[in-house]
RNA sequence: GGUAGGAUAUCCAAGUGGCUAAAGGAUGCUGACUGUAAAUCAGCCCGCUCCGGCGUUCGGGGGUUCGAAUCCCUCUCCUACCA
């Protein structure tokens, strides 16, 4: 049985539509994936994340497994049932944190040992750590521990992380077989690091195939480089991916950026940008972002995006959106959140459909046209 | 009528001789946010500005001093207590 299946090949770009198999269900892609680090899209209902067309959520490891702890969750019935979401969830190694917490890590040969954020206690991550986190969370998708390297990073710094995270993806590859999850539906997914050095992303993309995972990310992006090489990376690591298998980037990005993207080939997606954004009074829209505190709203009756079939968007003004966030109510960011989010949901949906039926990339072009002329 | 305290920028509020266009908040305006240590962070917020500065401020008026938001006199208004 084949987990993931591409229902139909772009002719002018390398865009695909794609099913993915999960034990909870199947994701059709290009997909955009919301992020919930915490066991929880922030601000948001499931219910709500349902309503909008969410088809997968994100989960962390290294945040869950300093609280509640993974042993809790699996002890009450593991993350679906603890956060009430019967859909897939993809969860992070925590690969990410060797990146955004370098100042709270140290890079061993067999993991990496973190001083916990919440309390200063050391926590100790290997891949098989890791994984077993990732397994008694529930995961429908996991990930390697990866080493991800800071943008600037040097060739031969680039390179040990590169052998490092190769080293990982070996010892979870055996370690998921050994444990006798290969044919159980569930997913391991590799993550291509090798920075801006395109030999290198080569070389981990083809080390990680012989090791045959069920999905490949593109790693390492988005991490301070600018964005031309953020996309160039992407661009030329996408094809060194077995076509047959999800292709996945991680932590991007824009509207824009997306829809690139997925004229790479790439299908599957997380950004905290749309819900970070939220949260900061930022709106996304056909036409741009805006951020809705802007005085210009102020008496703007019309909705964020008109039209737009959402809670949000069917129900309430940028005026009252921006007297939410005047006085720092919490609705505000809870309203802007299910729209963005929808936006970005929504944006996936759309290329999906225009990759069906034919015309991905005239309108996707028309589409960023649009988007970026308005900002 | 008496006594005491007070009046600082849009608001609250520091400052009691030069380092003060004046701390800190708040409000207001603007910007950032990319596998979430982020309901966060940054800038501007007296006027003008070619953003390097220039000009006018600390209830009103007068004075002391090289120099005053800061000291003295006086007036106005607030607050508390006493008659």
């Amino acid at each position: 049985m084949k987990s993931f299946v591409v229902e139909k090949k772009d002719d002018k770009t390398l865009a695909r539509a794609g099913t993915l198999e999960t034990v909870h269900g199947e994701i059709k892609t290009p997909v955009f994936m919301p992020v919930g680090t915490q066991a929880t899209v922030k601000g948001m209902m499931p219910k709500d994340l349902e309503e909008i067309g969410s088809q997968v959520i994100l989960g962390n490891t290294y945040h869950l497994n300093l609280r509640p702890t993974s042993e809790l969750i699996a002890d009450l019935g593991g993350i679906h049932s603890f956060m009430n979401w019967d859909k897939p969830i993809l969860t992070d190694s925590g690969g990410f944190q060797v990146f955004s917490l370098a100042k709270l890590r140290k890079l061993k040969e067999d993991g990496v040992s973190f001083k916990s954020h919440l309390d200063g206690r050391e926590i100790f991550l290997g891949p098989r750590e890791s994984l077993d986190i990732q397994r008694n969370l529930g995961s429908d998708i996991a990930m390697v521990l990866d080493e991800c390297p800071p943008g600037e990073c040097s060739r031969k710094e680039c390179s040990e992380a590169v052998e490092r995270t190769l080293r990982w993806a070996k010892v979870s590859r055996d370690y998921w077989t050994e444990k006798g999850l290969d044919e159980t539906g569930y997913h391991l997914f590799g993550i291509v690091q090798g920075g801006a050095y395109d030999d290198m992303r080569k070389y981990c993309a083809d080390s990680l195939r012989e090791m045959d995972f069920t999905g490949y990310a593109i790693g390492g992006v988005s991490v301070g480089e600018p964005e031309t090489e953020l996309l160039r990376q992407v661009e030329i690591t996408a094809p060194f991916l077995p076509e047959d298998k999800a292709k996945y980037t991680m932590g991007v990005g824009t509207p824009t950026q997306l829809l690139k993207m997925v004229g790479y080939g790439v299908d599957m997606f997380d950004c905290v940008m749309p819900s970070r954004a939220a949260r900061h009074a930022t709106a996304f829209t056909k036409k741009g972002k805006i951020n809705i505190k802007n005085e210009r709203f102020k008496r703007d009756d019309s909705p964020v995006e008109e039209g737009f079939d959402n809670y949000t968007c069917n129900n309430f003004s940028k005026a009252y959106l921006r007297h939410l966030f005047a006085s720092k109510e919490m609705l505000g960011p809870m309203l802007l959140t299910l729209h963005n989010l929808h936006f970005f949901l929504n944006l996936m949906n759309e290329a999906r459909s225009h990759i069906l039926a034919g015309d991905f990339q005239e309108w996707s072009q028309a589409w960023c046209e649009e988007y970026d002329a308005g900002n």
